[in-house]
RNA sequence: GCGAAAAUAGCUCAGUUGGUAGAGCACAACCUUGCCAAGGUUGGGGUCGCGGGUUCGAGUCCCGUUUUUCGCUCCA
C-alpha cells in the first residue's frame, strides 16, 4: 500500500510535469481542491467526453443530448431535496476530536428515552403476568409518565430548533441533556455549524431585488426540468434518454486525493425515462451496458467491480457504483441509480405544472420512472491516467516512463520527427505533418536525439512516432514506431493516414460496443 | 473542520549550533552525434509558500496564514 501511495505521488507529479493537471491559481498559493487541466490534460479529457457522448448519442437512436445552464431556479433545489439534505448541522467534541451530526445526537437521546420506557413496561409485564394491561400501565404509571413528559418536551424543543434552523438552540439542547461524546465521555462541545454543500450566489444587482441562486451540485436536474421539452420537440417515445455533460459544484468539507474529489467537477449524466414497473429491468440493462463501455477501453477488466448500495438515497429503489481500482483502492467512478419517479413528481408538485407523459400505446398519462447513469469525468480521467502509467524496465537497465493510454484517448496521436536536422529531412517531415494535421493531433519534433524524442512522446502517451530519414527522400517510406512495443516498421507515406486512423480513432472503440 | 507532517528552480531534492542560495534532471542557443534519453560550450530561471516577530544578521528560531499529504469526520 505504501508503495501504491508512492506511485500515486509520482503520477501526480507526472501529471503536472507533462501538462495534464495543474493546481488552480498556483502562483497565488493555490485554491483548495480546485485544479486546472493543461495542454495535454484537456485533450485527454475531451477525448473521454467524446467517447461517452458518441457512445450515448450515436449508438442509441433514442438518446439525445442537451446542455442546460448551470444557474437554475432556486426552487428546483428545494424540490430535489438538496436544500435540506445538503444542510447538516455538525458539532465536534473538543476532547475526542470526533465530529457528529447534532441532530443525530439528539435523536439518539430521544431513542434512549424510548428504550427506558419500553424497559419499564417489559419489567411490569413480567411482574403482573397475564393480567397486565399494556395501554393502561403506560397511561397511569407515574415513572413512565415522568419519562414520557420529558421525552415529549425534548422532542418538541428539538423539532422547533430544527424548524427555525436554530443552531445555538441545538447546541443548548445537547448541553442541557448532558449528552456526552461516546468516545471521550466528555461534554466539551464546539459550536454547531452548518455546512451547506451548495455554493450560493446572487442574481440581480440590487440588494432588494437580488435572488439567491445556487451553482448546481449535480447536472441531473437540468435534464428533469427539460424532459418534456425534449420529449415533445423531439417527438420522443418512452423509453428514451437525455445525455448531458457539464460542470457541477459542491462545497466539500474535505476534498482530497488530487482530482478525485474536487469542489468544481464535471459530470457525464444520462437520464433514461421508462414506464413505471419496468425500471428495474432497465436498471439491470444499463448496469451491464455501462460496465461494457468502461471495459472496452482495455485498461484491465479486473480493475472494475460493482458496488451495490444497501443504504439507498431517498429517491432511489436500486443503486450501484462501478468502482475502479485506483492506487488508493477501489473507488467509485460511475453511479447507476434507479431514481423512481421521485424527481419528476417533486417538480410537478413544486412547479404546479403537469409534466406527465402521454403514452399513446397504453393510452394513459403517467410520470415516467428514471434510470440515471452518472460518471465523474475527472475520476474517469484519473482512472485512465493511473492505470496507464508505467515505469518500464528496459533491457540494458534503463527505465522509461510511458503512458499506455488507449490510443483513441491519447492527447497526441502521432509525432513526426526528422532523424537529423539537415539534408532536407525537416522539410520532408513538415510535409507529412501538413498532411496528417487535419485528422490527428500531430506533434513535430526535431530537437535532441531521436531516442530522447521517443521518450518524451512516451511520457505523454503518443501512440505513434514517425521518423523521416535519408531513405525517405528516395522511396517515400518512413519508420513507424509503436509506443507500447517500441517496435519499428517501414511504412509508405501514402499508407500512413489509414494505418493511424484504424488504430487511434474512436470509431474502432465504438464498434466494440456495436 | 480537528490533529499530525510538509512546503527551497519546471521536476526530484541537499542546505552544518542562525552568517553571501546549491546539485542532478528539465529548459534556451550553438557545436557534435544520428533509430530508443541524460556528449561539449554558453545561458535563463529562486524576494527559500505568504505575512509578522526575535536577531547586527533568518531558508534555518517563534507566531499567524495558505496549500498539500496522512489520520479522523463527511459524502446523492
Amino acid at each position: 500500500m505504501a508503495q501504491q501511495e508512492e506511485v500515486f505521488k509520482k503520477i501526480v507529479s507526472h501529471a503536472k510535469e507533462y501538462g495534464f493537471v495543474f493546481q488552480s491559481s498556483e502562483i497565488y498559493d493555490g485554491l483548495g481542491a480546485v485544479y486546472d487541466y493543461g495542454q495535454n490534460g484537456v485533450e485527454l479529457k475531451n477525448n473521454i467526453k467524446r467517447y461517452w457522448w458518441d457512445a450515448m448519442t450515436l449508438l442509441n437512436e433514442n438518446i439525445v443530448g442537451i446542455d442546460s445552464a448551470i444557474f437554475m431556479h432556486p426552487t428546483i433545489w428545494k424540490a430535489s431535496g438538496h436544500v435540506d439534505a445538503f444542510n447538516d448541522p455538525l458539532i465536534d467534541n473538543k476532547d475526542s476530536k470526533k465530529r457528529y451530526r447534532a441532530d443525530v445526537l439528539i435523536e439518539e437521546e430521544l431513542a434512549k428515552m424510548d428504550d427506558k420506557i419500553e424497559k419499564e413496561v417489559a419489567k411490569a409485564a413480567k411482574r403482573f403476568g397475564e393480567s397486565f394491561d399494556d395501554a393502561l400501565f403506560r397511561q397511569t404509571n407515574p415513572r413512565i409518565q415522568e419519562i414520557a413528559a420529558k421525552r415529549d418536551a425534548l422532542h418538541e424543543r428539538f423539532a422547533n430548533a430544527l424548524n427555525d434552523n436554530n443552531l445555538e438552540e441545538l447546541r443548548q439542547i445537547i448541553i442541557d441533556q448532558e449528552i456526552v461524546c461516546p468516545i471521550s465521555g466528555t461534554k466539551n462541545w464546539t459550536e454547531v455549524r452548518q455546512f451547506n454543500l451548495m455554493f450560493k450566489t446572487e442574481m440581480g444587482s440590487t440588494a432588494e431585488g437580488a435572488m439567491n441562486v445556487y451553482l448546481r451540485p449535480e447536472t441531473a436536474q437540468g435534464i428533469f426540468v427539460n424532459y418534456l421539452n425534449v420529449q415533445k420537440t423531439g417527438r420522443m417515445r418512452l423509453p428514451f434518454g437525455i445525455a448531458q455533460i457539464g460542470k457541477a459544484f459542491r462545497n466539500e468539507i474535505v476534498a482530497r486525493q488530487f482530482i478525485f474529489r474536487m469542489r468544481e467537477f464535471e459530470q457525464m449524466e444520462m437520464q433514461f425515462f421508462v414506464r413505471p414497473g419496468e425500471e428495474l429491468n432497465w436498471f439491470a440493462k444499463w448496469k451491464e451496458t455501462r460496465l461494457k463501455w468502461h471495459k472496452a477501453l482495455g485498461l484491465g477488466d479486473h480493475k472494475y467491480r460493482y458496488h451495490d448500495h444497501d443504504k439507498l438515497a431517498h429517491y432511489a429503489n436500486a443503486a450501484t457504483d462501478i468502482e475502479f481500482e485506483m492506487p488508493f483502492g477501489f473507488k467509485e467512478v460511475e453511479g447507476i441509480h434507479s431514481r423512481t419517479n421521485f424527481d419528476l413528481s417533486q417538480h410537478e408538485k413544486y412547479s404546479g405544472k403537469n409534466i406527465k407523459y402521454f403514452d399513446p400505446e397504453l393510452n394513459e398519462s403517467y410520470v415516467p420512472y428514471v434510470i440515471e447513469t452518472s460518471i465523474g469525468v475527472d475520476r474517469m480521467f484519473l482512472s485512465v491516467l493511473c492505470s496507464s502509467y508505467e515505469e518500464q524496465k528496459l533491457e540494458g537497465g534503463d527505465t522509461r516512463v510511458v503512458l499506455h493510454l488507449p490510443a483513441a484517448l491519447a492527447p497526441v496521436k502521432c509525432a513526426v520527427m526528422p532523424l537529423v536536422r539537415k539534408d532536407g529531412l525537416p522539410e520532408k517531415a513538415r510535409e507529412i505533418v501538413n498532411e496528417l494535421k487535419f485528422d490527428f493531433t500531430t506533434h513535430y519534433e526535431e530537437k535532441d536525439s531521436i531516442g530522447k524524442r521517443y521518450r518524451r512522446q512516451d511520457a505523454i502517451g503518443t501512440p505513434y512516432c514517425i521518423t523521416v530519414d535519408h531513405q525517405t527522400l528516395e522511396d517515400n517510406t518512413v519508420t513507424l514506431r509503436e509506443r507500447d512495443s517500441m517496435q519499428q516498421s517501414r511504412v509508405a507515406i501514402a499508407n500512413l493516414h489509414k494505418l493511424i486512423h484504424d488504430n487511434v480513432s474512436l470509431n474502432a472503440l465504438l464498434r466494440k460496443l456495436g
